[in-house]
DNA sequence: ATACTGTGTGCCATCGTTGGCAACCAGATG
DNA sequence: CATCTGGTTGCCAACGATGGCACACAGTAT
C-alpha cells in the first residue's frame, strides 16, 4: 500500500503538504491542493491508522467486551447497535467475547489495552452487578444491562420495573382481573424488577397480590420452555384461573401457548399472553404473534458509544451516569 | 500508560536491553531480565500495539465484515467461532456489518484498510455469489456463506445437497414413503441444493419424484412461518397425504407445526417434521423438540480465521480452496 | 602478549504520520 | 528600495517500538 511518502514524490511536493490536504488545512494553494488529490486517487492511497495513532494519540478504536451476550439471541442486535453509533463517528468496534471465563477477561482487556481503545463497553447477558475491579482505571468504560459495585462506572440498564409494570397493565387494561406472572426464581435485577413492575400494577388498579398466581420456574433454565408449560398447565387448572398471563421471557411465552392450547383454550380470547424481550424470531412467527415487551437492545449499544464518545448532552457529569432505558410495548395479537 | 521509555529508566537500563526481555532475545543477563520485568509489572507495562507495528508490519487485526449475518439469529455463533480462533492466535477481530449497503461496504474495507487488517472475512447471511471487484487485490479474503463470481477468493460455504439429501434420508430411514418438501422459492445456492438433496435421497430409495409434494413459499418472507402453515395445511389435506416434512428452516417448521395441530394430527406420530438451521432458540424449545439439520456457522467461523492465517495444512494452494461443510443431523424428537 | 569467541549492553535509524517552526515569494506599504 | 504581510511550502522532530551494528568485557586458545 501506498505512503504518504510515495505520494508526495509523485506529486513533486513535500510529505507535510500532503498532510495538510489530507487534513484539510488551509493555506494549500488550488493547484496544489488538486495535483495531491489526484496522485492520492491514483494510487488509492490512504493514511495509515497506526501511524497516525503514533503522533495524535487517537486511535479511533473501541473494545466491546461481552460476558456471553453475543450468545444471547436478542443481543446481536446490541452489537450492531454500538458498531452503527461506532461507525457515525469513524471508530470501529473491536468485539469480544469472553464467555464469563475471568482469565479471558484480563487478557481481553489487556489485548485492548495493547490496541489503545478509547473506551470499553462491557457487555452482560442477564442483569447484574459486576465488580469494578475487573477495569483499568485509565481507560473509559461503560456497562451495559450490569452495574458496577461501588456505582462508579457509568451504566446502562433496562427498566425492569417499568417493563413489568407495563405488562402487567397491558393486561389489565383489557380487563383481565386475575393475571399469573411466570417468573423465574433468582436473586437478579430483572425477576426482582419484573415482579416489583407487576405488584405496582396490581397496586394501580387496586386489585389484591395473590401470591397463587406468581410462580418461579427454577434453575436448570435449559428446559424452559417445558417446565413453563407445566406450570401454566397448573395455573390454568386452578379453581380461579388467570385469564391473563405474563411470562418472563418469550421463550417462556411458548411454552405457555403450548399450555394453553393443550387447555383447549384459545389465545387471546380465552386466555391472554405477554412476553418479554421481543425476540423477534419467536414473537413475530409463533402463532397468534407474540405481544410482548421490548429490550431495546440496539439503543442501547448505540447509547452505550454515544456515552463513552461523550457525545453531546449525554456527557457524563461528575458522578457516573446509571441510564435506565424504558422497554417499550410491542403490540401483537395475543392479547 | 507507562512506555517502554518509562520502564527503561526505572529499571536502569537502555531501551534496546527492554525490548529484548520483551521478546525473549537471548543475551540477557539474568539479573537484568528480572528487574526488568519486576519494573514492567510495577508499571503495569504492556507494549504499544501501534508502534510495535509501526516496526514489524504485523497488526494482528483481522477484518470481520458481513451483509446482514450478525442480524441473523444464528449467526452469532459464526461470529463466535471467528472470535476464538482469532483469540488462538492473539488476534483482534474488527466487526463490521455493511446492512448490504454498497456504499457502507467499500467503506468499511477503506477503514479496515486504514487499520491494516491482516485479512478480512467477509461473511453473507444467505448463500450466495458475491463480486470480486469488492475485495481490494492486496489483502487476503476469505470468503463464508458465499463465493466469489470468478472464483478467485477461497470460500467456505455448508453443503446444502448433504442436508437436503440426510435430512429427507432422515424421513425416509424412519419408513415414510410420503415425504414432503417445502421449499423456498428463489433460485439461490440454498433453496437448489437442498432440493437436489431431496431428490438425491429420494433416488437413493427408489422413490418416484411427486411434484405435488413439493412446495415453494414466495417472498416476502416476513410471515414465513404462517405462510409455511397454509401450505403444509393443504399438503395434510391431498388425499395421499405425506407422512413426513422437509422445512427449508425452523422457522417454517414452526409454521409446519401449527399447521399440524391444526390438523389434529401429532408429531411425530402422524406427521415427522425435519428443519434446518438449528436455530436452538426455536428448535430446542417448542414442543416437540425439532429434528434439525445444522448450519455449523462456529465450525465455519473458526475455519475461516484459521485459513486467513494459513494455520498449518489448510493453507492455500494455487487454486483457492473452496470448503464445503457438511451440515450434520441434530436429532430431537420431531421424528 | 595477541587474537578470538561469546555474552551483555547501548546507540541509532526506522516505520508513516503530524505539527512547530522557518523560509520563500509576491505584492503592498512606507 | 527597505520593510511588512500573508499565503504557500519544506525541514525536522516526535510518537513507541524493534533490529542492525558496534562496543565493552570477560574467558579461552594461540
Amino acid at each position: 500500500m501506498a505512503t504518504i511518502k510515495e505520494v508526495a514524490q509523485r506529486a513533486g511536493v513535500s510529505i507535510r503538504t500532503v498532510s495538510r490536504v489530507l487534513n484539510e488545512h488551509p493555506h494549500v494553494a488550488n493547484a496544489t491542493r488538486e495535483r495531491v488529490l489526484r496522485v492520492i486517487e491514483e494510487l488509492d492511497f490512504r493514511p495509515n491508522a497506526a501511524a497516525r495513532y503514533m503522533r495524535t494519540g487517537q486511535s479511533q478504536l473501541i473494545g466491546f467486551l461481552t460476558d456471553e451476550v453475543a450468545q444471547n439471541v436478542f443481543s446481536y442486535d446490541l452489537i450492531i447497535g454500538a458498531q452503527q453509533a461506532a461507525w457515525e463517528h469513524e471508530k470501529l468496534l473491536f468485539l469480544l467475547n469472553t464467555g464469563n471465563d475471568p482469565e479471558v477477561e484480563i487478557r481481553a482487556i489487556n489485548m485492548m489495552r495493547d490496541h489503545q481503545v478509547e473506551g470499553i463497553i462491557y457487555a452482560t447477558m442477564y442483569h447484574r452487578e459486576i465488580k469494578r475491579s475487573q477495569f483499568p482505571e485509565d481507560i473509559p468504560a461503560i456497562l451495559v444491562n450490569c452495574f458496577a459495585d461501588d456505582r462508579s462506572l457509568p451504566s446502562i440498564v433496562p427498566d425492569e420495573i417499568g417493563g413489568g409494570r407495563l405488562a402487567t397493565e397491558t393486561l389489565l387494561k383489557h380487563g383481565h382481573r386475575r393475571v399469573g406472572f411466570v417468573n423465574v426464581a433468582a436473586k437478579e435485577p430483572a425477576p426482582l424488577g419484573r415482579l416489583e413492575g407487576y405488584r405496582q400494577a396490581l397496586a394501580n388498579y387496586g386489585i389484591p397480590y395473590d401470591e397463587a398466581l406468581v410462580r418461579f420456574i427454577e434453575e436448570p433454565f435449559e428446559g424452559i420452555a417445558t417446565s413453563t408449560y407445566d406450570c401454566v398447565l397448573s395455573l390454568l387448572q386452578m379453581s380461579d384461573p388467570p385469564t391473563g398471563i405474563f411470562c418472563f421471557n418469550d421463550m417462556m411465552a411458548l411454552g405457555a401457548y403450548d399450555a394453553v392450547r393443550k387447555s383447549n383454550l384459545r389465545i387471546p380470547e380465552d386466555v391472554a399472553i405477554v412476553g418479554f424481550d421481543n425476540v423477534e424470531i419467536l414473537a413475530a412467527q409463533i402463532h397468534p404473534p407474540l405481544t410482548t415487551i421490548e429490550l431495546p437492545v440496539f439503543e442501547m449499544g448505540q447509547l452505550a458509544v454515544r456515552m463513552l464518545l461523550g457525545e453531546g448532552d449525554i456527557a457524563q457529569g461528575e458522578q457516573p451516569v446509571q441510564h435506565v432505558i424504558a422497554c417499550p410495548l410491542i403490540i401483537r395479537r395475543s392479547v
